[in-house]
DNA sequence: TGGCTTATTGTTTATTAAACAATAAGCTGT
DNA sequence: ACAGCTTATTGTTTAATAAACAATAAGCCA
């Protein structure tokens, strides 16, 4: 039972440590920038809103545990995490010793659906500006998590997975309004996003539209990794 | 002498993790980048150059053992550090389960003396290019927090913490060529760098050159910080 | 004073960013 | 068919920034 087998007596004190992983997964829906919560239906907290998190099996490793975790709550699934901080303060967590590693990761909301499990008795998207008092430290790890990912998008294309496989160009700059929490001049953002050359027109154009239809893009996925890696400076 | 009374006792198992913390020191010695490495005295990896890095005891906060941790096993003393990255693979320790949150910092060598103790029976500054077989992890360690400081100069004017308080154009040349390992067109790097206006000509000049002697700057230092939060952009 | 060493500076050209508004295309209802 | 509505699309001018490039300045020393 214990995994730690081969610890010298002298250091056992130092093995009594328990380590979380928060999950801040932000959600897009079109329009606006969203977070997924957890209402927690167990002690400590119950009751309150909180990032869908949960402790670290000593018998699993650290990153590839954050979708399980996701999983086990909400039900969400095989996704792409960023690791941001680990928090530790001595008294974060009531019941004793908890530190605990955040990651976040971006997603369409539409494409999911959200199945509350385990200790989380709800499962809900929240705007971003709707936040309240969450459990724990849970606010400064989402301000954290939520400037690392508005730095990001300067650096990283990141968002094409959070739009269709077509998209047009109103879509993909909406998305970006909604991260940045600006406003964008869709000419110059426009010129800027296909100087960049990872989006492929496909000569479709959008259907079932009142109004003059957009063409419909989709992205080079060679080139957007490649990209992806190196990085770039989105200035926009 | 548990550190976590107040837990339940079906979540007993969770509370069996080790976490250390690892430095990585980066210096700087007016011409290259090096790398503080310690030689461990004792097991596990008796012998093997490592990170200077040690667990952290369950009565401490993460984020500020780390100067602890450093001056414990090397002397130095009350560092800037910047959080990097936290490393859990299961196996990554012989001993049991210890994950490691990692860290990194920059100074100027001359600035130090290095009093290796507790099980560093050395320590020691390696040029980036000299490393080969670390214990544990640490060679990924190290890269994930090189990488990082790379991309953090192009972004945040870190470096002035590596000059004297009064220092060249030169020097400081010298010291992005260093980090970012790439010649630099000196006139290019002084309009940039001059025009961002965190720079002071003291009036001064260098002496006891055998050559026409260089200004001698300061920093502003409270447009350095304003600067500093916000970031920027230094492509370079 | 000539020679050595490093410091300092400016111009031209190319590239990128910023600011700004008129026209196009499909749909709807008449 | 067309007038009116809605959103999509596009280009130009100006300003700012980056890139490329080499001659002169200033102190020291012999």
């Amino acid at each position: 039972m214990n995994s730690n087998p081969l610890i010298p007596k002298e250091l056992k004190h130092y093995f009594t440590l328990g380590l979380s992983i928060d999950c801040v997964v932000f959600g897009f829906d079109g329009e606006k920038l969203k977070v997924l919560l957890i209402e927690r239906g167990d002690s400590p907290f119950k009751g309150y809103w909180a990032l869908p998190g949960d402790l670290l099996a000593p018998e699993k490793d650290l990153n590839s545990s954050v979708n399980d975790v996701l999983n086990n709550l909400t039900g969400l699934n095989d996704l792409f995490f960023e690791q941001v901080e680990t928090f530790g303060e001595v008294d974060r967590h009531p019941f004793g010793r908890v530190l605990t590693t955040s990651y976040y990761t971006l997603v369409k909301i539409s494409d999911y659906e959200l199945n509350p499990a385990s200790f989380a008795c709800e499962a809900k998207w929240f705007n971003m500006e709707d936040i309240s008092e969450l459990a724990f430290d849970h606010n400064k790890i989402l301000n954290t998590c939520f400037d690392k990912l508005q730095t990001s998008i300067r650096i990283k294309p990141i968002g094409f997975e959070l739009l269709p496989p077509k998209f047009t160009l109103t879509e993909l700059q909406l998305l970006y309004e909604a991260i940045l929490d600006v406003k964008l001049d869709t000419r110059n953002f426009r010129k800027k996003i296909l100087s960049m050359e990872f989006l492929i027109n496909t000569g479709d154009l959008q259907a079932n539209v009142s109004h003059r239809p957009a063409k419909l893009f989709e992205f080079d996925e060679m080139r957007y990794n490649s990209i992806k890696e190196k990085g770039f400076s989105f200035e926009i």
